[in-house]
DNA sequence: TTGGAATGTCAACAAGACTGACGTAAAATG
DNA sequence: CATTTTACGTCAGTCTTGTTGACATTCCAA
């Protein structure tokens, strides 16, 4: 067993074993949005919009500086995807009681719909993922993705966590 | 050791480790795709231009179906990127000698060179994720994206492995 | 010889990202 | 109190990458 570790360790850096980590979160990742992407498309939305919805819901009255700075998008780019979903009554602003200039967001009963429907598919095929490959080699992929994120985008994975 | 394994068998597909896993992949993907996305910025280029200089890279002599399959886009789609990477002379064709419908893609040198570029930059970060994860970790990693593909990709993501 | 497969191409369109510029309201600061 | 900064929105224009639909060409195979 020992010899086995090591002998591993000394090969799990090859660049066969990089290039199969390189295609396996670009086929995963396809994966990965399918099935939320099946659901969007009957309400013409994209997976920005599933983005938005996902953490306003995981971060209920966060302000749009926030959500930007969670998506990594510009706030033209976000503001375009708000409007629509404030539009169709999928989330609601409510101005800051505190600091009148921000807008804190929300979903509604609708808004909270539409994102378990999403993050039902999702975490559905999530959930086979991690029964077929079992308990420990989640915790290996939680590491692994933990450390390919920039630094910056590491600490607010880890906010959402504690929060 | 066995009472835990035990506990964290209970656990481990609570809703708080799904999400997790989503929102890592979301995070681990901008990570993932930042490295060669600056450089390709440098040349006009852009992601669709990068992940068809991978595969033909890896499977030299591909012809525009089976590239087709790999990528899952539309021709039209890949047909403009390939288009601008033959005129810039990063691809070449090959009409097929058994059948002559057949395009056979290959790597020019300055692709290659590009190519190794990208994957260069792209595997250094896959690289330090691996070695600050560990061994064990990382064949946890790719057992739980394997089982997160579409089935269909599943076998052409082993294919890539086997040829 | 004809049908179908593989490929290419044209046109039109949409999502979703970007930059830049400008406006407004409100808070913070000198 | 005046000025600056911040938070947010919006208008306009651009780019990449994806889509559908239509049509042409080549050429293998039945």
């Amino acid at each position: 067993m020992q010899n086995d570790r090591s002998r591993e360790s000394l090969l799990f850096l090859t660049d066969e074993q990089l290039r199969q980590g390189i295609e396996g979160m670009f086929f995963a990742y396809r994966g990965f949005t399918a099935d939320p992407d099946r659901i969007l498309e009957k309400y013409n939305y994209g997976r920005a919009h599933h983005r938005a919805l996902h953490f306003i819901n995981r971060v209920p009255g966060t302000n749009v500086n926030n959500l930007l700075s969670i998506l990594g998008v510009t706030k033209q780019s976000l503001n375009r995807v708000l409007r629509t979903l404030i539009e169709h009554e999928l989330v609601s602003l409510r101005i800051g009681t505190k600091d009148r200039r921000e807008r804190h967001l929300y979903l509604t009963e609708s808004g909270k719909s539409l994102e378990k429907q999403l993050s039902t598919a999702q975490s559905h095929r999530m959930r086979e993922a991690y029964r077929q490959a079992g308990p420990d080699a989640v915790a290996g992929f939680k590491q692994v993705l933990e450390a390919m994120m920039d630094p910056k985008l590491q600490v607010t994975y880890k906010k959402l966590r504690v929060s």
